[in-house]
DNA sequence: CAGGCTCTGTACCGATCGGTACAGAGCCTG
DNA sequence: CAGGCTCTGTACCGATCGGTACAGAGCCTG
């Protein structure tokens, strides 16, 4: 809920007036649970985004012992999480905005865990390292570009049809080996 | 001017008093040469961007005899446009954001233009239309994610990286025909 | 059932927001 | 050099911003 009222209005366009009536928390409960105000409840979200994502996307790419489904799996979590690009990412929007320097570190982490997550997977199901740090830079980059012009162009298919070539790209590199 | 104050601060974060001390226009200056305030200063922003694509990169795309050329160059005025990475994508920022429903029009036309330059160069090079279109919504998807990742990862080298993939897809296409 | 602890609504704070009004400085034209 | 037009600085507007203070409702524990 206060994820969305972010992704929604963005940091800076998320007043408080909006957030209290988005969560129906008033100004005393949202100061009683979040005394740091704004920048501890958008803190809170990126917490909720990225224990997210590690449980279901980069954990399993790390560990699971199929490393080629963990992959698909991967693809099949993003489309989903993302609605299919109807949907935008919060770490990609705040990496654009003003907020980025308040949690630099955080959203830098997010993207190094998701890349290297991947090329963890490629390694593993047996791309060579040069390849798989390669691929998984290229995955990433065009997952972020897809939800960035997906918004745009209003066209919600492009996320799959990118998603579609990342596919494309992955079993081919899965297939050499 | 103008449009470094909203890549930096956003347009939520762009306030007058920003504004005002960066362009060193006082309120009254402002509000003379922009009656319609805010709104107003970032559609003349768009209006300055949108001219400079049109006539720097989709327009040689569209119209250079040599279409293959035209490519090459689209790639190095992008490299140069956004200082190698470390300058983010004003109109990708705000599909982002909150004021995405203002400018949305503007915004989709921005991308489609980019998108269907590309491709009108790659058909003109002699690659077949579904395969150009496909090209093209790769390319410039692509721009866009190396945006948000060189940014997010503080990263510029990023940027290069996937210019440099681009390249090698867009030249394995032409060579292809 | 008394005490205290969690949670909430309300009133309020100074600061800043986007925007307006307007006098006048400066310059350009007749 | 008079008139008017462009531009600018300043003072001000109501609204909203993020944040604080605090009384008290409600509940849980001894």
């Amino acid at each position: 809920m206060l994820a969305e009222v972010f992704r929604e209005h963005g940091f800076e366009g998320a007043s408080l007036t909006v957030i209290s009536s988005r969560t129906g928390l008033g100004k005393g409960s949202l100061y009683h649970f979040f005394p740091g105000g704004k920048a501890e409840m958008a803190a809170c979200v990126l917490d909720g985004i990225e224990a997210w994502f590690e449980t279901r996307m980069f954990r399993p790419l790390r560990e699971d012992p199929d490393a080629a489904a963990s992959l698909r799996a991967m693809l099949a979590v993003t489309d989903a999480y993302f609605r299919s690009g109807q949907r935008i990412c919060l770490v990609g929007a705040f990496a654009l905005g003003a907020v980025r320097d308040t949690f630099a570190q955080r959203i830098d982490a997010y993207f190094a865990a998701w890349r290297d997550a991947v090329a963890a997977a490629l390694v593993r199901a047996g791309v060579a390292e040069a390849l798989a740090l390669d691929l998984a830079e290229e995955t990433v980059t065009a997952i972020q570009g897809a939800l960035v012009t997906a918004s745009a162009l209003q066209d919600p298919a492009l996320f799959g049809r990118t998603l579609g070539r990342i596919a494309t790209r992955l079993e081919a590199a899965l297939a050499g080996c």
